[in-house]
DNA sequence: GAAAGAAGTAACTAGTTAGTGCATTATTGG
DNA sequence: CCAATAATGCACTAACTAGTTACTTCTTTC
């Protein structure tokens, strides 16, 4: 008989996964200090005895929640597929990539602010994340080599600046919609409101890097 | 005879100044939930009692601090004197000046991202912050009018966008220059990269609103 | 089918943390 | 100079929190 019927039957890797994702809603939602292990192994539905079983204390927990992170939002954009189309077509996409996945994986960005605040001291133990960043600035390097090669991009840009960039007019705005909404007095939350600033940070960027 | 010869006579103000001041360091290295308040008692030299005399709670104290932050940078923004030169160079004073508001007083950022990881639940209750914003917001209005009188700017641009573009373009780049570092796999906080940075910057900006 | 090992649980601990009760000391106005 | 008021200090607590001990239950392999 399959062992599907009661999902009380034991699996490691379902516990495992469990306990990630309920790792990262608790420290997207309060941080790395405002976690509470206690409420990430309720959420998991998971003892916590299995926390510190699979992944020994809260901090490795963080580590890796973080990793798992960026190998997303990296792996999304290798999927991209810049290279068959115009590159300032190509660069509009990765723009509009950049904000749609920000928006979908708010927890992406209260990470990184986290990791942040701890002078990315988790980070810098991980041997995964230099491997795949690398490749994520490779694909910034050939795009605007080819931007200028098609004559629609200008000479001399850096990447990592352009690349820091198209990450900032969006990070930003979304990072700080709350205090924003306050400050500028309207509801930047507002899908209108949402739908205006990505046209705006597409033509931002395309100001940028015009010929 | 003065007061002021032995500092061990009691003065209200130059303690709760302390404590201010220590709270906004405590609260910026660590957050709201990671800032400790023993921590921020024995930095200022004063009681914990003093704190909860003065503050009420750490929240109020972190409410205070925030409030204090935003009203510097903002008075510090109306000091520009922004309408006795060509709305060109206002707007390019105005990037530089933000930029280096943001490298010389890094709590504020932190600051702001604690409270917007609390959905700006502090600012909300603030009478303060929602008066001394309009005028900044206004600022830009007038500015980005004049410029296309000048002939300058190009027409149709939304002031809000335009503040929200200048500010992320800085804060991403320091909030998140630890990760970066490593992402990007070169020193972000080198003084030649920081002021590579802010070269950029006022070319986006420039280029974002030329006509 | 039994031994071995892996998955899971409950109750506990040692240390930490925000917040207080109460007594004491200085300052100020009459 | 003396009340009244405000500033300060000490010692405490109640609640919380990361991490652990000691155990039971399930699964797999030979």
């Amino acid at each position: 008989m399959a062992t599907s019927d009661k999902t009380k039957t034991r699996d490691a890797g379902k516990t495992k996964a469990r306990i990630l994702a309920a790792a990262k809603k608790e420290f997207a939602k309060h941080g790395l200090a405002g976690a509470r292990v206690d409420e990430i192994a309720e959420r998991a539905k998971a003892n916590k005895r299995m926390i510190y079983h699979y992944f020994g204390s809260k901090e490795d927990l963080f580590q890796v929640v973080l990793e798992e992170a960026y190998l997303d939002i990296r792996t999304a954009e290798q999927k991209l597929d810049l290279d068959n189309m115009p590159a300032m077509d190509a660069l509009e996409k990765l723009v509009r990539f950049t904000w749609a996945y920000y928006l979908k994986n708010p927890e992406f960005i209260t990470l990184v602010n986290s990791e942040n605040l701890h002078r990315a001291r988790h980070l810098k133990k991980s041997k995964l994340i230099p491997e795949i960043s690398a490749k994520f600035v490779g694909m910034m390097d050939e795009l605007l080599d080819r931007g200028v090669r098609e004559g629609t991009f200008r000479l001399g840009l850096d990447p990592t600046q352009v690349n820091i960039t198209i990450a900032a007019i969006g990070y930003y705005y979304l990072t700080n919609r709350f205090t924003g909404s306050i400050v500028f007095d309207r509801d930047l939350t507002a899908p209108e409101a949402l739908a205006a600033r990505i046209e705006f940070n597409v033509e931002t960027i395309k100001r940028l890097v015009a010929a």
